[in-house]
DNA sequence: AAAACTATAGTTAGGAA
DNA sequence: GTTCCTAACTATAGTTT
């Protein structure tokens, strides 16, 4: 049998790697959500994969917010309009 | 023998809610820290206690910041610097 | 790329301190 | 509010379909 014990260290292989993330993202989203649940606790939890895209956890009573996400976005969608960016100097 | 079973809603026993609260949080930043590392992901964790202490975890590859909300930003800079805005064009 | 399998590793509910 | 114990439960690395 082989040893089912990883080293804590970046997975080398590209597609373990991307497989590792999308079961353990899931179930740290559900560990979010369980611990929100059982406790009262509010939680916001926001993961970028390294490609950038995001994934977000919010429990319902986390501050009113409904999405962290679409909070980002909104505030991404602010500064640009009004701080412009690095290219618009 | 006791089930070790627990339905998903509020743990009604404010003991036992505090303790579980204690060691699930304990878990969920430690998967948070491995999902980081294993995965190059960027992970962003808040959880406020229903007392209202805050508990938060950064990933540490997430550049040089210490806390979630300025994880925020880090994303905006980021989407800032690669796809411009509306006055780049 | 996904999904199922499965032996281990890891988590945890309840009890006790 | 925490921490240790441990049987029962859950997650998951490696592999197969």
């Amino acid at each position: 049998m082989t040893s089912k014990k990883i080293q804590m260290k970046r997975i080398d292989n590209t597609t373990a790697r991307q497989v590792t993330f999308s079961e353990r993202r899931k179930c740290i989203f559900k560990k979010a959500l369980e611990l929100s649940t059982l406790c009262e606790a509010k939680i916001g939890l926001i993961v970028f994969r390294a490609t950038g895209k995001l994934f977000d956890y919010d429990s319902p009573r986390f501050l009113s917010l409904s999405h962290s996400s679409l909070l980002i976005e909104e505030h991404i969608s602010y500064l640009l309009k009004t701080d412009g960016c690095c290219r618009c100097s």
